[in-house]
DNA sequence: TAGCTTCAAATGTACAGACATTTGGAGGTG
DNA sequence: CACCTCCAAATGTCTGTACATTTGAAGCTA
């Protein structure tokens, strides 16, 4: 039980300062174990359960807690970060649903300044960057050339990381506790150059998606990628309409 | 007034019963004058305050109808059909916002059967489709090949239209009333055979991006679309993040 | 006519009470 | 132990009432 004080003349309705409050004692963890019901919450606020149910209300639609029939309440697991999916993910995710096994060879991955990419990254020039590059396999047969380059300065426990089986970000992650959020992607038509057609076995007659990224984390850039995807086995399709807009298939929800 | 029943024993709620019938009356346009307020449809349909507000929750939250303190209620202007944006607006857009006039060249518009597009269209191998092929500059310059299918049951209309310079869209709307409400695209990296490379205007080392789409409308196909654009000079670029998915840069909001 | 007051309409907020329905566990039974 | 019954807990639904606040228009006044 906790005191409470609700301001009855002011002008914030009730709900609100007891939704306000819920949040606060949720995120302080305090109802990790148990989430009191309604009646409850009426005793404790000293409120009716109308205005109760108001202050929930959000709350419940956002899936902060949950709520049904007859069972216990209870927060809501603590939502899951949805890794935003760019054209990489959705490709990578077709390939899985055809069923395909993926794993990548690691061609390099060391530390070094690349002054093209800092600038992109928003760097000085001679600002050390991780350098990743693998040749993804799907079923065995090359996909894409991968380039990821990231500050070294956050980046540098990925050096250990083995790379052939994990994605990027999910040891980017776990090493560094950062994730992409937003960014900005950038896909062309290009033409491999002749090694790279060496690498990814392809013919000259093969052209392939240049997939360009910028990811950004915290509020600065942590990433630019270059991925070379074989234009010949290998499609982006998306779903468009008017109400959820563009959504690349593979995308969730 | 309207006789209204409400099924006071069955399963379904109360609110969501009026809801329905709010829903079914404006669609008919019978509030297109004037909503009635709260204590009204209390009068009306017999229930208490607090089953109305019930029912109106998400008409006001999708923004059907509207209501405020004190104002007068209303039915929101119908909702402004927002044109799916798809990869080739955005790439328009993109050129537009370069500064860039756009035409087109058609070089083909009649009607014709095509048993692979009606196929895709789902429509019998001989159903008569309208088929419209275009070179599109952008700044003097050739930017994409740009060929349409469409049955020409709803499309023969479009015959008469002059595509130099209109959008597809809009002169399909104009003649037709009919909008691409969904579809899908794919987009993948091709070479152009040495007829399109004369078109476009590119040398050997260009590759390009073939972008096809299915639109519906209605609930049935109504176009099969398919875009090669020149690679060398144009490109995809999109933000995405974790809130606001995948957006194809130009797309509004 | 400009400006003010007044008032009806409409929604927002809040309380109290009641019954229905669903779930899961406690406890008994074979 | 398996199964059943019963019940407490929790949310869903519904009614009735009351007052506060905002808006816009009608009506009055200088």
């Amino acid at each position: 039980m906790v005191a409470v004080e609700l301001d009855r003349s002011g002008a914030t309705p009730l709900w609100r300062q007891v939704r306000e409050h819920l949040l606060a004692r949720i995120g302080a963890g305090e109802f990790d174990r148990h989430f009191p019901g309604e009646l409850a919450l009426v005793e404790e606020y000293g409120v009716s359960r109308q205005t109760v149910r108001q202050a929930l209300r959000d709350l419940r639609a956002d899936g902060t807690v949950v709520a049904e029939r007859g069972r216990q309440p209870r927060v809501a697991a603590p939502a899951e970060i949805t890794q935003p999916v760019g054209a990489l993910h959705s490709l990578f995710a077709a390939v899985e649903a055809a069923g395909l096994a993926q794993d990548s060879v690691v061609h390099r991955l060391e530390v070094h300044a690349d002054a093209l990419v800092a600038e992109r990254l928003g760097l000085e020039a001679s600002t050390p960057l991780v350098h990743l590059e693998r040749l993804r396999l799907a079923g065995g047969d090359p996909l894409a050339i991968d380039r990821v380059w990231l500050p070294a300065a956050t980046a540098r426990p990925l050096l250990d990381a083995d790379f052939r089986h994990t994605s990027l970000y999910a040891e980017l992650h776990r090493a560094t506790g950062l994730r992409v959020e937003h960014g900005r992607e950038e896909v062309r038509a290009v033409l491999p150059t002749a090694a790279e057609r060496a690498r990814l076995r392809c013919g000259a007659g093969t052209a392939a998606l240049s997939i360009t990224r910028l990811g950004w984390a915290r509020g600065v850039p942590v990433e630019w990628r270059h991925t070379l995807v074989r234009g010949d086995r290998f499609a982006l399709t998306a779903d468009f309409s008017g109400r959820d807009g563009y959504r690349l298939t593979g995308s969730p929800r």
